[in-house]
DNA sequence: CGGGACCTTGATTATCTTCAATGCTAGTGG
DNA sequence: CCACTAGCATTGAAGATAATCAAGGTCCCG
């Protein structure tokens, strides 16, 4: 099967209008004027770029919040080597909070080549203590949604099949990048390798294959590269639920 | 193995007789004076009782944060009938914030007769904002627990087998009883059916059935109704790890 | 050209589910 | 007191799903 995949995709990404993706997520959340969108970008501290595959210290002493300004990073749970579970993947427009990484053997690892920022002092306190106002309920709404998110992936991992856990995945990914990057529907941008998606999904690589291309065949999806086509959204969240 | 120590010997070890399980567990994680203790307790709000089965709604209009104070309850994701995620399990001493359960198809269902407080302004504040003081550091430090268990489950659902996860849950359980109950160390009290317990690892009833025998046999544990004693607590943590 | 990272494939095996009974115990009403 | 039921634990047999093992294959890069 000529399913050619992946590799490091490095194109700069097109973002409309230099708004950054957390503007973006949490304008999809809740309507922000100009003035509300700037202080959010205000409160964003300085850019550090991490390559593919290096860990995320902290070396400053705060605990700070990050933000996934561009690239994808994942918290990492390590067991025996050469076994891992994937607890969560950020991405661009993502908030990271360090103070729930200082878990023993809880890392956050760079997936692609990966730039963060800092979330400043007023947009840390913000994060961890909430604001009035719409920004302050933008920014509940995200952490709501990340909350749910965690429990999807526990349902995921609990109770679905193989086929189940990756379709309702893709679904889930798709929303989030129309969320943060207002990437068009029916498109996944995925750069991540299939042993990457083995083990935020709790399955073996090999696995991860054969159900990938079960799903292609089934004609739901389409792989060029990186990108993923949804060729059959309907289809592939009914599949999600029950298949 | 009681090390006598001095800067121990200023933790209260020993609680109250009739001090509440919230207030044992912060007390396990910070020590707190008399006076502080009664601010938690006088926080709470009235007791509602629930009935083994049924959910637990809100009649009130607010988003009560809840404490469990007897019995245990659960976080259940309802798919098809006859299919469900537990999500989490709440017992004695623990904080379940309702906000979070406004999720569509997310309830909190009691498992056993179950007897909750609402924790009153001050404390939903303290849980939701958090606070200074060693009061707000007990709360925040439980919360923490919280969340690294939530990541701990995760782990569980995706990277291990069936004997594993039931060997970890067990040990998790252990330690939240020490917290809240000041329950003795090797002794696990467990009113649930293998049912719940399978629905809360991501197994079948039978497999549950069959590999807690095999835990048995194996001489780490030994059950006596609700009541499981942990024969092995090394061997038990070996095998959470690897087998 | 060789090596490395990743995807793909086939064969084999293990783990776990499903189905279908069978006990067991406690509660209920006659 | 005794069926009688309901809920739960337990068993066996059969089958599905997913893991593991072991190669190849492709593409890119130094």
């Amino acid at each position: 099967m000529p399913g050619r995949d992946t590799m490091l995709d490095e194109r700069p990404r097109v973002l409309a209008a230099g708004a950054s993706a957390l503007a973006r997520t949490l304008l999809s959340y809740e309507p922000l004027d100009p003035v509300e969108v700037r202080a959010v970008e205000a409160g964003l501290g300085g850019v550090l770029t991490h390559r593919a595959g290096s860990n995320v210290e902290l070396d400053g002493e705060g605990l700070p919040v990050l933000v996934v300004a561009d690239g994808w990073a994942a918290s990492v749970v390590a067991l025996e080597p050469d076994r891992r579970q994937i607890v969560d993947l950020h991405l661009a427009g993502d908030v990271v909070d360090m103070a729930d990484l200082q878990a023993k053997d809880l890392t956050l690892t760079a997936l692609t080549r990966l730039r963060v920022q800092t979330a400043g002092g007023a947009m840390a306190r913000l994060h961890r203590l909430g604001a009035p106002g719409r920004l302050g309920r933008a920014w509940r709404l995200k952490q709501e949604a990340d909350r749910r998110r965690a429990v999807r992936h526990i349902v995921r991992l609990g109770r679905m099949s193989a086929y189940q856990r990756i379709a309702d995945f893709l679904l889930e990914l798709q929303v989030r990048q129309q969320r943060a990057t207002g990437s068009a529907a029916g498109v996944i941008d995925l750069p991540l390798t299939q042993d990457v998606l083995a083990d935020h999904l709790g399955l073996s690589v090999v696995h991860v294959n054969r159900v990938l291309q079960q799903i292609r065949r089934d004609g739901l999806i389409a792989c060029r590269g990186a990108r993923i086509a949804v060729r059959d959204p309907a289809r592939l969240a009914h599949h999600a639920l029950r298949a």
